[in-house]
DNA sequence: AACGAATGTCCCAAATAATGGGACATACCC
DNA sequence: GGGTATGTCCCATTATTTGGGACATTCGTT
């Protein structure tokens, strides 16, 4: 037989305590033909119901748009769940799935920690939580700042197209707060990224290792590691950092938060139904 | 967004003929919740089942994953629904050979490009990729819209029968958000389409054509020229578009960007096996 | 601090809803 | 034309669900 995509895939082998069988049979069935299982029979003995069992659940999930029927060549997954998928994508409150690892790795770390997603040419702070260190950062939820001076904007661009790097970086070193509505904070000295050259080959390492660091970049004194969170699609959704001061931020300790950092935004990307394939 | 708690959303007031009640049960229960109801006792009133039967399924799909749990917050559609949506989208053979025309027509426009089909009486969008002129539309995948009120709608309904035409007219006009499952996020003052003569009269132009326009008739700001794609029978199977925001789109530039969308659309009808007659 | 509303949990007897074994008619593949 | 995978229907049997209710909690409000 077709040979497509391998069994064992979407096995489902937790035990059903539950009180809902033809439910949970029907909804496992999905993830068959979601795994490439399309005909009838080859279903059947994935599901362990005889053909007219299993016929009858095919033909309601047809009958519901669940599953799309192409009449001699097997079953698809209907639009009903790219409707719903599309949907639950929507209600995810990236800051509730969030927080539970936020609060995780500010745990570990003692520091401030970011969650921001990127709107525009700026990185937009969806949660903060801050750190156990004494000093306190003056960033807070609902702030901007150009994506290319910032730890979770170089973690975001990492997701955009190579192409834009120049453009935002280019940005971030003359905008100097031209239409932000945002009143600045304060100090109106704040620093600029390095010059493009260096700029650009930073973030070729960053993107290599799969997280971004910010020296002192932003805002003096202040260090960075960020990595970037990605949703079922692959795409860059949101990025999550972990900042202090200098002096607690030596290079040694930043190469080593690093993969702990990107760890966390890896098993932030799994709660969002990203796959790494 | 903020999930208003609608009613008459996604009502699926359709008869069961089947065999599978538990299983249509918790399809139609995963879909409230998408539609915004996220209480126990909201979900059990619109099933009509009772708490316990209610709350027993919650419990089984909140195992499986199918549907996020917020302890006293409520339930909103899981991670799995996400997975299962992504899988549903590649397993539609046309958003694959879509995918490069579409990206090309993104980079010679700039502009937001949709990918719809026809569903019922309305347009199903199946892909979507976001223009680079910094406004955001808030169209997505998974979505839809009557057929006659927008562009890749009315390139659809030169697919069709003119016999239905008029009734896909008068659709779009009376029936502000009928039986659509989508929960509509925002201003209820949706523009409606020309009268019937002009719309005909329209329609024929684009006929004529083998592209259409959509001039603000759907969303304020917004013009689109959209065209057809054919399959091996030559039925309409699908429909292109290209979207910006009306000082974006003078009519001399979408006169321009006629030819050029009806050529890519032509292209992808040629790689799903179309030979111009 | 007390109270009411909404939920999370468990039980259980009744009966409804799903099961699965078959018989047939078709549509394809070779 | 023979073989095979499916689309369709039936039906008696029984396993699966159902749904009413009692409690323990938690939360928001008074």
């Amino acid at each position: 037989m077709t040979m497509d995509t391998d069994d064992t895939d979407p096995p489902d082998p937790a035990a059903k305590p539950a009180g809902t069988q033809t439910l949970l049979r029907g909804l496992t069935l999905l993830e068959w033909v979601a795994a490439g299982v399309t005909d009838v029979k080859g279903i059947a003995a994935k599901l362990g119901t005889p053909r007219s069992t299993t016929h009858r659940m095919l033909t309601s999930l047809v009958a519901e748009g669940y599953l799309h029927h192409i009449p001699h060549k097997g079953y698809r997954l209907g639009s009903k769940l790219i409707h719903l998928g599309q949907k639950a994508l929507e209600q995810r409150p990236l800051v509730a799935i969030a927080r539970p690892h936020l609060e995780s790795l500010a745990a570990q770390t003692g520091d401030t920690i970011h969650l921001g997603v990127a709107e525009g040419d700026e990185v937009f702070y969806l949660d903060k939580i801050a750190g156990t260190r004494g000093l306190e950062m003056r960033s807070r939820a609902g702030q901007r700042m150009p994506l290319a001076s910032t730890g979770i904007g170089k973690a975001l661009m990492l997701g955009l197209p190579v192409a834009r790097w120049a453009g935002l970086h280019g940005r971030a070193c003359g905008t100097n707060g031209a239409a932000n509505g945002a009143g600045d904070t304060g100090g109106a000295n704040r620093p600029s990224p390095p010059p493009w050259p260096e700029f650009a080959a930073r973030m070729a390492d960053y993107a290599a290792w799969g997280w971004a660091f910010d020296l002192e970049e932003n805002e003096l004194g202040i260090r960075c590691v960020a990595a970037p969170v990605r949703d079922a699609g692959g795409g860059v959704v949101a990025a999550i950092s972990v900042a202090s001061a200098t002096p607690y931020m030596p290079d040694a300790r930043m190469r080593a938060l690093g993969p702990l950092v990107r760890a966390t935004a890896d098993a932030m990307s799994g709660a969002l139904g990203w796959n790494a394939e």
